[in-house]
DNA sequence: TTCATTTTTTGCCAAATGGCAAATGATTCC
DNA sequence: GGAATCATTTGCCATTTGGCAAAAAATGAA
């Protein structure tokens, strides 16, 4: 919990009263390794902060390759806006590729929060705008240099992520085979 | 102008008052082909939305190579929030790639009107919530296909980008030289 | 420890893409 | 119209990456 309230007091101010009642409506979820946060074709229940662990966010594209977009990793927001806002189904999964335990918010907790807490929308606001503004960044270095400079690029970007979940999930995050990172990580 | 107000009233309310304020504090820029809207190394100073016209988001790579990031067209809005919010250095350039009118208002203006309208900065944020979603979402596909499939998904993409702008700037964003897509559209 | 399973590396060859330069085509300006 | 400029296509060959399968290494369970 504290990682979450230090988190959120970065982007705006809330006394001790407000932070209570925050807490108060969070709940720990813990997943083992493969479980899944959520789910593609079903509408998102929870915002979830990472205290420990990685996930990935993944899909399958139309030749039935899972497909990684990104690694969430601790200290950061799970959450996907579009569905949970508009009440779509996702088109996403989010799984677990190390036990992880996850501060979660239900819909109902989160909407009464927004309700309740004056200030509270600004600073979520300000949250969703950086996580994504975070994504585009991410995702940008990832077309147009090769694949050697990615690898680097992502170990940079997620230093604590590479040593702990499978080559796979990273191949398919650079949009390169497994076989050819083996190799490209041979070659450093 | 008519445009920009379709364009705000999908993500909510506003009287006539409030529009005719808004109204007020845009002004309308034109811009040359090869123009550009805004520098990387500045702070952004203006919002804009397009009225006319196609600009794309560019940079320059460790190698020098200019990197086309995404492209930016009618009735959407051009907006570098983290330089505009922060104050800090812009990343990148926008530049206009064919003759363009946009609608702009300044900082201060824009300002004035986040803290005149009521409910202004919730539209807001769901304009800049939607804009950077779709930002990742336009990005992701580039990653995980085959040069062929990412033209392909690009022409879904921006139908009416396609022909009016030069070959070079979309082999950019899809991260492949100009001779490639040239060979890649023969074939298709 | 030992066996089974999963993950990573490697070899082989095919296919895709890049780099460079020249040829062709289109546009603009006088 | 003609010259200059810019955009696109093409040829040639080098390099990178993919596809597939087997070997090697690491991990986990009994």
């Amino acid at each position: 919990m504290k990682e979450f309230i230090e988190y959120i007091l970065q982007f705006g101010n809330l006394n001790q009263q407000q932070l209570d009642l925050i807490s108060k409506k969070s709940a720990v979820l813990e997943l083992r390794k493969g479980d899944f946060f959520s789910e593609a074709g079903k509408i998102a229940q929870q915002v979830g902060f990472i205290l420990e662990g990685i996930t990935r966010v993944c899909y399958f594209n139309n030749k039935g390759e899972e497909i990684t977009k990104y690694f969430i990793d601790e200290s950061n927001i799970v959450f996907d806006i579009e569905s949970f806002d508009n009440k779509i189904a996702s088109t996403a999964y989010v799984e677990a590729i190390t036990d992880c335990k996850i501060l979660v918010f239900s819909k109902n907790d989160w909407q009464e929060l927004l309700n309740t807490i004056v200030g509270w929308d600004t600073i979520i606001h300000k949250i969703i705008s950086k996580a994504l503004l975070q994504k585009v960044e991410r995702r940008s270095p990832l077309v147009s240099d090769d694949a050697t400079t990615r690898y680097l690029k992502f170990m940079e970007i997620f230093p604590n992520v590479i040593n702990r979940i499978p080559l796979s999930y990273i191949a398919s995050y650079l949009g390169i085979t497994q076989s050819s990172l083996s190799r490209i990580r041979k070659n450093i």
